[in-house]
DNA sequence: GATTTTATGTCAGCCTTGTTGACTTTCCAA
DNA sequence: TTGGAAAGTCAACAAGGCTGACATAAAATC
């Protein structure tokens, strides 16, 4: 399927044939591996798995989400949110307290020693993320985020663009 | 903190800060989702799964490829690249024949009814890529590109590499 | 020619993480 | 007060990873 549409006037589109969107595809495949790849390695020695390091890096960010939050930040369904969280709690690096206001929820908190599992798995992500980073320079970068942001879906644009700005 | 994502004049390191690098992390979190929905959606009608996905995907690229050689693309075991395999072939969308030189081989091939999946799969995701990278713009684009690459493996890029410039 | 290695396929069984359905508790509104 | 909606939990199932064991055929090596 060819680009065409729009004149060329001045502007090249030659980043919108379907070769260039197929090396795009390709790449968001390959980088995604490795983006994983290192708290993988990690959770391994802990039998979790990438579901339970998703949870913990949003209650980290988020410290008091409920359930359903959570459910939506994530885009499972709740009984998948709920059998990682049990294990979590179980194990300690989660705590769980009946809403204050509503007795229906349940606000999520890490403990200190889910905390420490957190930090691991965020300096190893960051760590290669960091590098990438310092590879490609600022002005890439900023095209990554542009291009990310450009992919997601509204809903998942609007929990991005809400958690954005938590930590300022 | 305040945002500005630009370079600035003296090699400000701003943009490598672990602020920059969360938003960057959830940014490749959300955006993987909407990078993967369209095909997923497809998929469900055809009661396929990523894998099938993938496979499909990768002998488009690599007529003729190997079990082995795909294997070690998809970073996945034979056992589990087998079974997405078997039904694909039996489903009439892949074919697999006898390599002519090493009789051990066996050689994939999309049929008809496999590159029209292929189509309607790649369509839909080059859709939304397209539409991101409109919206970005090229320099952006530029950007994304070699941020991924500097976050895949060695051996990740190296098949990123061997399929870039396959097709030009 | 005999042996070993390689490429592939298959069976069995396990784990994680998705799903749906059924259920309880709690809240709220008619 | 009663019925519905919302939050969360339990049970069972499916997809798709994984390992291990084993079979076959062909290629490579001794």
């Amino acid at each position: 399927m060819a680009e065409g549409g729009s004149a060329q006037s001045g502007e090249s589109l030659l980043f919108l044939t379907d070769e260039q969107l197929r090396k795009g595809i390709e790449a968001m495949f390959f980088a995604y591996r490795g983006f994983t790849a290192d708290p993988d390695r990690i959770l391994e020695n802990y039998s979790y798995g990438r579901a339970h390091h998703r949870a913990i890096h949003f209650i980290h960010r988020s410290p008091g989400t409920t359930v359903n939050n959570l459910m939506s930040i994530l885009g499972v369904t709740k009984q998948s949110l709920n059998r990682v969280l049990r294990t979590l709690i179980e194990d300690g690096l989660v705590e769980s307290r009946v809403g204050p206001r509503d007795k229906r929820e349940r606000h999520l908190y890490l403990t200190e020693a889910g905390a420490t599992l957190e930090q691991e798995l965020s300096d190893a992500q960051r760590a290669r993320m960091r590098a990438a980073y310092r590879a490609a320079g600022p002005e890439a970068v900023a095209g990554f985020r542009q291009v990310l942001e450009a992919m997601m879906d509204p809903e998942q644009r609007r929990h991005y663009a809400a958690l954005k700005d938590a930590g300022s």
